[in-house]
DNA sequence: TCTTGACCTTCCAGTGACTGGAATCTCCAT
DNA sequence: ATGGAGATTCCAGTCACTGGAAGGTCAAGA
């Protein structure tokens, strides 16, 4: 198989294949003329790579998977290891996403959305003593220094 | 005020002033030594690029919303509108999130996590025919082609 | 036989939003 | 005079690709 048929049959770009192979991920074989000649085995395991990647895996975690999955002499405690700090950093990450929103669908909500300048959305951002917020909890959600890890925007 | 205090008041690192000074968020003067001159403006500026960002607003929305700010002739609805986009983004990575999160748990559930090597997760990236489903949906969530926009693994 | 066009190759640069580090300069206190 | 903190610029690296240029290969059709 070339890359072409690969990359329909996986799913995955043929730039991305590549570049999986670059950073040794996969080992395809070449024939004569300098193509990548894939087998049905790296067909799997490109296969593989995208449902790890599809679930939030890091590369570093993909190249520990597959290697893993190569191994029979593996203990399963390790991949669930790996599955367990993967599902920790996305619980993380809809953790510092829902703070956002609830912040973010108060402040829609406050804001007019007319054609005056005055604007809640912008008095928040300022700094002005949350003339909009009425959740009694008075936390000071979503301040630059309160952003524990992550950096903000990302998506 | 230098750099050193700003960052400390304003809580973004030294290197993320300098960086927004160079793609053109900030313009502080400069003193005869070459140093950076901050205006309490300035700082204002600094701390409202801080909560944006740290509300998942991207650089050139923060660009936006300063220039907003800056103008007294600003329709709020301006304001909302690129609010409602990023509350928009945001909603739509926590349901990727939420996805990647449930069939995670689910395989994570289903994974002895002990010394043998037979592994439900790895079972499961490999693409044989769901061992551990058993939730009658029949999804065939987190498949490489199924994902839609986001590139997985982000966070 | 020649050409066309699809497909393949490599290499380099860019993305977003910083972050780290080197080399150098300025200022102030001892 | 010296030491150290803090400032400057510039370059490279992060993560996981993605886009594009320049060129090689192959099969089909005129």
């Amino acid at each position: 198989m070339n890359i072409g048929e690969v990359a329909s049959r996986s799913g995955l770009p043929a730039k991305t294949i590549r570049y999986y192979e670059e950073i040794g991920l996969i080992h395809p074989l070449r024939t004569e003329n300098g193509y990548r000649a894939f087998q049905s085995s790296d067909l799997n395991r490109l296969a593989f790579l995208g449902r790890a990647r599809a679930l939030g895996f890091s590369i570093e975690d993909c190249r520990a998977l597959v290697s893993l999955y190569d191994d029979d002499q593996r203990e399963s405690a390790r991949v669930k290891e790996i599955t367990e700090q993967n599902l920790q950093r996305i619980a993380e990450k809809i953790a510092e996403l829902e703070a956002m929103r609830e912040t973010l669908s108060r402040l829609a909500l406050a804001c007019s959305g007319d054609e005056s300048p005055d604007c809640a959305i912008l008095k928040d951002l300022a700094g002005e003593e949350n003339p909009a917020a009425a959740d009694g909890t008075g936390q000071d959600c979503c301040a630059p220094r309160a952003t524990s890890t992550g950096k903000g925007a990302s998506a």
